[in-house]
DNA sequence: CAAGTGCTTAACAATTACATAATATTAAGA
DNA sequence: TCTTAATATTATGTAATTGTTAAGCACTTG
């Protein structure tokens, strides 16, 4: 039986992701935090950008939002800092400019941002970037097939197979199974799994979870899944 | 991350682009011609707007620069034309206009233009809109034919063909379907689809999405997209 | 200018995922 | 074996998501 894994897998979803926001306006990271917040993301603000490096070291997030226009350094600035930094330079980076601005539009991409989004900003254009880079980056830098036993767990597709059978997972369950299945034999506490999988503002009854083993286990119709009372869920192959 | 993964692939990539530069003013298209070349695109001019037709027919380019001032037919009205034409409705295009027109700008991207540079130009600014263009509509698989199950999408015919019998489909259409088509399996997040087929900046209804997928499911008349739920869809031969 | 096309939206229907409640079952300690 | 706490199972209502249809608008074409 092989174990090929990899840990970035951990974070799942937009509901456990972290999103770092830089702007000197607070108005402007209002905004942004809750429009995203309202969509899972777990926020950050920082307001300018000596702070936004230190926050981005502490906090360590999924992608970084940079206004260009700030005092002491500016986002440009930043995302060349960031670029150079070891545990930061692959950071997904969305740069905010103001429309029509070609040469920062350049130099932005050039230092090493992702995309970027003109001001003034739409709340609905910048969650759809977002989310979109996200998944861009995930795809690109991530193997985003877990084999494990006979399983075979395709994030880009969506699907879990068992022996070339393909079993169809609602999203919930898809997700669970998939980070039980990240790493075998692990137990996973079911604050890990509320946390991981509705992530850390959704709260949700104990039962929740049970209910949606339950359908994975019945679905799946292979015994991978042991329960360890009293603590939480492990996967392991048999 | 993903930024030096695109940037080495594209140094590999311009040898073979072709750009059209369109412009009346015979040092432009010098100024032009000459940096494109040195960041290895191979490089074809016009000097006018009839010229400029012809010139796209022969050498199918994989992009035009079109100036907008410029006697017989003006860059805005070359562009309509081209988006008309069977074999080069899908080129991307880019204008040049005078600073601060916005009037022209309106009219440019109305008629079709993918981008606008602002005269006087910056070279660096155009090989980088160039590059960030050709990117852009490169992730789409333009100007290429994908051969997948039963069908064949022609892009340059814009065709769409299954088991010998043409679909006819709108453009948004067959946008949607070669995007899904382009990956087969993978889930496309209704956010993506919005970013690769309705451009980033445009704000659509989600039920525009949903309502375009019908007509293509009708059309096509045959089960391959699929749906998934709170995700988004796939396409999937059977 | 009438007819047609493509695109978007609104309104409503249909579907599905999900959370919860209620009850049953299991497992471990006394 | 009994007790109890934890989990399993089932059923059900509802909220969220998607499907469908038709209508309106802008633009094109004959």
């Amino acid at each position: 039986m092989c174990y090929k894994f990899v840990q970035t897998v951990f974070k799942m979803d937009n509901e456990s992701k972290k999103v770092l926001i830089v702007d000197d306006e607070s108005d402007i990271l209002e905004i942004i935090s809750f429009n995203l917040q309202k969509e899972g993301f777990t926020t950050f603000t920082a307001k300018d950008g000596n702070d936004a490096i230190q926050k981005a070291q502490q906090v360590q997030p999924d992608l970084i939002i940079l206004d260009v226009m700030m005092p002491f350094k500016n986002g440009i600035e930043v995302c060349t800092i960031l670029r150079q930094h070891p545990q930061l330079s692959e950071v997904p980076i969305i740069l905010l400019t103001a429309i029509n601005d070609e040469q920062t539009h350049i130099k932005g991409l050039e230092s090493g941002a992702d995309d970027y989004v003109n001001k003034p900003i739409s709340p609905k254009v910048l969650v759809s970037r977002v989310k979109s880079l996200l998944r861009r980056t995930n795809i690109i830098n991530t193997n985003n097939i877990i084999e494990i036993g006979d399983f075979i767990i395709d994030s880009e597709k969506f699907t879990v197979s068992y022996k070339d059978e393909i079993i169809i997972l609602a999203k919930k369950e898809f997700e669970l199974f998939r980070l039980l299945a990240s790493k075998p034999g692990r137990v996973f506490l079911r604050d890990e799994i509320l946390n991981l999988v509705w992530g850390s503002e959704v709260i949700v009854g104990d039962r929740t979870i049970d209910v949606h083993i339950r359908k994975v286990r019945q679905k799946i119709n292979v015994d991978c899944i042991t329960t360890v009372k009293g603590v939480g869920y492990k996967f392991e192959v048999l």
